[in-house]
DNA sequence: CACCAGGCCGTGC
DNA sequence: GCACGGCATGGT
């Protein structure tokens, strides 16, 4: 099946990945400057073989997802191949954070606009996302003059609460949730994205607008458990092929 | 003008 | 426990 890299990078999973056209992909990841046309160019890389979820059997998670019924079959024929990103636990914090009540446009125009103020450059005018002590540095009203708004407490929040980061890998999945919603910001679907998104945490299934829309349309007698054992995956189908097809 | 976007917080009941 | 208003910003 054809790998979907701009549903995967341009998606909503990330906010690090520009368009630079011809098919080319590139992001500031790393502390160096990625770029990317294909899945099978990132296999040789250490970093992005990691980032990319290579060791994951995709080919055969899909097949039981389009098996499980028939908007499922839709979802994934429609979207193709798609993955879930490793991405790194404090990027992944803050765009998620950035990501309550906003839109993927949007949140990405502030994940670069973090990046040029408050993050170093790597190179050709390219800048890294800010680590937590970078971010230090910016007070509530730097962040509100950003564009971040309501947002700018929470990441200032999160910016204390940064070693909690580091402790969620041994817990339970509900733990790692409860332990994350104790950043101020963070709730149950922010919570669960970051979980999957950068803890390889299959079984979260953020709630959002569109996969509220979903459910109470397709499913309105299931619960994610109905997706179980493939929720992460299966909720990224549904919200890219809902997505995509209503918007 | 209104309503929406990968929601959450604080308050009230 | 659940319902509801408020919240910054930019697009439609």
């Amino acid at each position: 099946m054809q790998e979907n890299l701009r549903e995967l990078l341009l998606g909503g999973q990330s906010f690090s990945w520009k368009d630079e056209g011809d098919g080319v992909f590139s992001a500031v990841l790393n502390e160096k400057i990625y770029r990317i046309k294909s899945i099978e160019e990132a296999a040789s890389d250490p970093f992005l073989y990691d980032y990319f979820d290579l060791g994951y059997d995709y080919a055969s998670a899909r097949e039981a997802i389009a098996s499980k019924d028939s908007i499922l079959r839709e979802a994934v024929e429609s979207v193709g191949a798609i993955r879930l990103l490793h991405q790194d636990h404090w990027i992944a914090t803050i765009s998620f954070i950035l990501s309550q009540n906003n839109n993927i446009k949007r949140i990405t125009g502030l994940y670069n606009r973090l990046s040029e103020r408050y993050g170093h450059e790597v190179g050709e005018g390219r800048y890294s996302f800010p680590t937590a002590d970078e971010l230090s540095g910016a007070s509530e009203s730097d962040l509100r003059e950003l564009g971040v708004g309501f947002r700018a407490p929470f990441i200032l929040d999160a910016v204390g609460k940064a070693p909690l980061l580091d402790t969620l890998d041994t817990l339970s999945f509900e733990d790692a949730m409860d332990k994350l919603q104790t950043i101020k910001g963070i709730g149950p679907k922010v919570a669960s994205c970051i979980l999957i998104f950068s803890y390889q945490r299959r079984e979260g299934f953020p709630m959002d607008v569109w996969m509220k829309k979903v459910m109470k349309e397709y499913y309105p007698d299931k619960t994610p458990q109905y997706f179980h054992p493939y929720e992460a995956l299966s909720q990224q189908y549904l919200f890219s092929w809902i997505r995509n097809r209503d918007s």
